[in-house]
DNA sequence: GTATCGATTAGC
DNA sequence: CTAATCGATACA
């Protein structure tokens, strides 16, 4: 996903962005996944076909933008966390009070609020439109895949399943960890960032 | 039935 | 740090 352009075509007109952030979700086994407790109407679509967009709605104001990944019945999703502007960007700002271009499409409430997703959305059809990844080569602009620990979750955190283009400026940058009492690390290396030397996760 | 929380964000 | 704001989830 990572370098990979993500389309979308609306009657409001042609947004295009390139994916800079992600993280992967998985199912029963991945405890701060929706799909955690086995399928609901809200994250049917997690179980459903693979290339079909699962949007949801959360904190009662912001949706967001999943790709689902896996075969029907496995239950599988990579949130689309960033996106580096490349076409539409004025329609993306209407949508954004006007935020810079950096920030447009940083953070996952912001996607899917700057493309205009709602749950109308949830399970379009990748491979039929309006939604669609482009099949262009991944053009990461020589920026490295970094990975880290997911965001805004408070299970499953010891899981590095967050991936990004480090330095990237469209990538939203994790908050600091709380000061105060530290919690014990669980991971192996001590924390200083997280690079990944080895690729992507499977 | 009621209480709590969340794959977030903007603002102070 | 917190309010915003409501669907999903937890629990009596």
């Amino acid at each position: 996903m990572l370098g990979r352009v993500l389309v979308y075509e609306s009657a409001a007109g042609r947004i295009a962005g390139r994916v800079v952030e992600v993280e992967a979700y998985r199912g029963a086994d991945d405890a701060a996944s929706h799909a955690h407790r086995g399928r609901t109407a809200r994250n049917a679509v997690m179980f459903g076909p693979p290339g079909h967009a699962y949007v949801y709605f959360t904190y009662g104001m912001h949706h967001c933008l999943n790709l689902v990944t896996e075969p029907r019945g496995s239950a599988a999703a990579v949130l689309v966390r960033a996106l580096e502007p490349l076409d539409g960007l004025a329609l993306m700002a209407k949508r954004r009070r006007g935020a810079e271009r950096p920030r447009l499409a940083r953070g996952p409430g912001n996607v899917a609020r700057a493309l205009g997703l709602t749950r109308e959305h949830d399970g379009l059809d990748l491979t039929r439109g309006p939604l669609w990844i482009s099949s262009r080569r991944p053009d990461r602009g020589g920026f490295r895949i970094a990975r880290s620990p997911r965001i805004g979750i408070r299970r499953a955190t010891d899981r590095t399943w967050r991936f990004y283009l480090a330095e990237h400026p469209c990538v939203s940058a994790p908050r600091r960890a709380r000061r105060g009492r530290r919690r014990p690390r669980t991971g192996s290396s001590g924390g200083e960032n997280f690079v990944d030397r080895r690729g992507p996760h499977p």
